[in-house]
RNA sequence: GGUCCCUUCGUCUAUCGGUUAGGACACAUGGUUUUCAUCCAUGAAAGAGGGGUUCGAUUCCCCUAGGGACCGCCA
């Protein structure tokens, strides 16, 4: 039994999007289920889209989310040669020929086409023409010689079986008249060359898929198989395409998404086992297979990824929280202050507790990482008179305690509720807002702990409230 | 227009001929709570339509409708 090997094949002419990044984590994930290997290669042959910055922002993303591909990254552009000379040989071999149709040519038939409300297919005009008749000016392009008569059939591993009629297929061009190899070509031999057992991939490519099996058979190639995963939609059921906001993993990791929710969302969109909502990484792994995945395409859902995001913040280990927020706060925020990083760690228990993001838990905590108060525009007006007693008194009372913990502080607040005729919220809120600036945050107890006695009563004492 | 694919709660999905059609997210209501949340409980919510096949169809077949993908000397 040959090794499993899968690839991922991106072109670098955009932003990798996250349709693309699902495509790589089901082929990384069958690849690793089966023992096998993965590759990375990257489709860079239009050399006029293809960019660096994105080849980097691919490579970025999958490293991101945990995808790891065996090898270095495959250039598809260095193997040029490569299929240069497979289209050579397929014109000796007579399955492909030169076709010295004109561009405009080829356009006035596309038109007529089009008038005539027909599919246009390329009428094969030189298939059978001897070089004798090529005319000299113009440089001839390079068509496979597809079939003609018959259907062919696809037996794809998420798809089942699809046939079409062999005359759908036109006799598509190979290598373009400056010598360059197109998309089918390169795409076959460096699957070849790759020893890829296993393509996966979205189903806008199922048509590729009948030309590549014509070029595997031409050249008595073993043909791998395929499996075409439905496209991600947006909320409007359209394709995901560059243009759509976001939808790079850029733009889920700068709002607080954490990679191994993303990665549980997107195993989820559009593959199942049985009832199974969470999955580890290893569960992942184990349990992947092409069966589970389902044949419809499906909308991305924000909620969804927010909670998954949500479920992992409050289950994983909190110095890895820990870890993963500092880096977001880093890359996204400010840089959380050294001193102050201890505080934030020991408060992740509460702060994580209301957080649905990397970025709620950083808000949650902006109390403890700033050195001054940021108030609330609204919510300074209800720091009253009473207010500002309460605050005052509670500051007084704080004196006299040593340690900071629900039992030491307890009984003052209590105390304050009696003496000031007022109920908790009375107290709580104006606490509140003098410690953080704000009437929502964390239960009142965690904030003055985690603030300690010393900034706390320099927090009441500030010129703003008193 | 041609070819191909798809169709279960709003969303992601389970079901592989017999179920009160299950779960998750979101939503609603109630409870806990010292604000906001969390948490817990409860609820509302689905087989596109029409024909077959069958004792019995969400499940198998056909048609219709709707949606999508592809139809480049892009990948």
């Amino acid at each position: 039994m040959k090794k499993v090997a899968t690839r991922f094949a991106p072109s670098p002419t955009g932003p990798l999007h996250i349709g693309g990044v699902r495509t790589a984590l089901f082929n990384w994930l069958y690849s690793k289920n089966q023992n096998g290997k993965f590759y990375l290669r990257v489709e860079d042959t239009d050399k006029e889209r293809s960019k660096e910055e994105y080849k980097n922002q691919i490579i970025k993303s999958l490293k991101w989310i945990g995808i790891n591909y065996d090898e270095k990254e495959y250039i598809q552009s260095n193997k040029i040669k490569d299929h240069i000379k497979i289209a050579n040989e397929l014109l000796k071999n007579g399955q492909a020929y030169k076709c010295y149709c004109s561009s405009e040519e080829i356009e006035e038939q596309k038109k007529r086409a089009k008038q005539k409300k027909i599919p246009y297919i390329y009428d094969r005009r030189w298939r059978d023409k001897s070089e004798a008749d090529a005319p000299k000016n113009i440089q001839p392009v390079i068509r496979f010689k597809s079939k003609i008569d018959g259907t062919s059939l696809l037996k794809d591993l998420v798809q089942g079986d699809v046939e079409i009629d062999n005359n759908t297929i036109e006799d598509f061009i190979i290598l373009r008249n400056d010598g360059t190899p197109t998309y089918n070509l390169s795409a076959s031999v460096d699957d070849h060359l790759m020893n890829v057992t296993h393509i996966i991939r979205g189903d806008d490519h199922k048509i590729n898929t009948f030309k590549q099996i014509q070029i595997y058979q031409a050249m008595k190639w073993e043909i791998p198989s395929f499996a075409h995963i439905p496209l991600i939609h947006t909320i409007e059921g359209k394709k995901l395409s560059k243009r759509d906001k976001a939808s790079t993993l850029d733009d889920y990791s700068k709002i607080g998404i954490m990679p191994d929710a993303l990665r549980n969302y997107l195993l989820r969109l559009g593959w199942s086992y049985k009832d199974k909502e969470i999955f580890t990484l290893d569960e992942s792994i184990k349990l992947f297979n092409l069966e589970g995945i389902g044949k419809s395409p499906s909308k991305l859902d924000m909620n969804r990824i927010l909670s998954m995001n949500e479920h992992y913040i409050k289950s994983i280990d909190e110095n890895h929280l820990f870890d993963q927020l500092t880096e977001y706060c880093k890359l996204y925020k400010n840089e959380i202050q050294s001193d102050k990083k201890d505080k934030i760690k020991e408060s992740l228990i509460f702060l994580k507790n209301k957080a649905k993001t990397l970025e709620d838990i950083f808000n949650n905590g902006q109390y403890i990482m700033v050195d001054e108060v940021n108030f609330n525009k609204d919510d300074i007006k209800l720091i009253d008179d009473k207010a500002k007693k309460v605050i005052s008194d509670f500051n007084t009372q704080l004196g006299s305690v040593d340690k900071l913990n629900k039992e030491t502080l307890e009984p003052i607040v209590n105390e304050l509720i009696k003496s000031n005729d007022t109920n908790f919220k009375g107290v709580g809120q104006p606490l509140r807002i003098a410690l953080t600036g704000s009437k929502f945050g964390p239960g009142i107890y965690d904030i003055i702990i985690s603030l300690g006695k010393e900034e706390v009563r320099k927090r009441l004492t500030s010129k703003k409230i008193s």
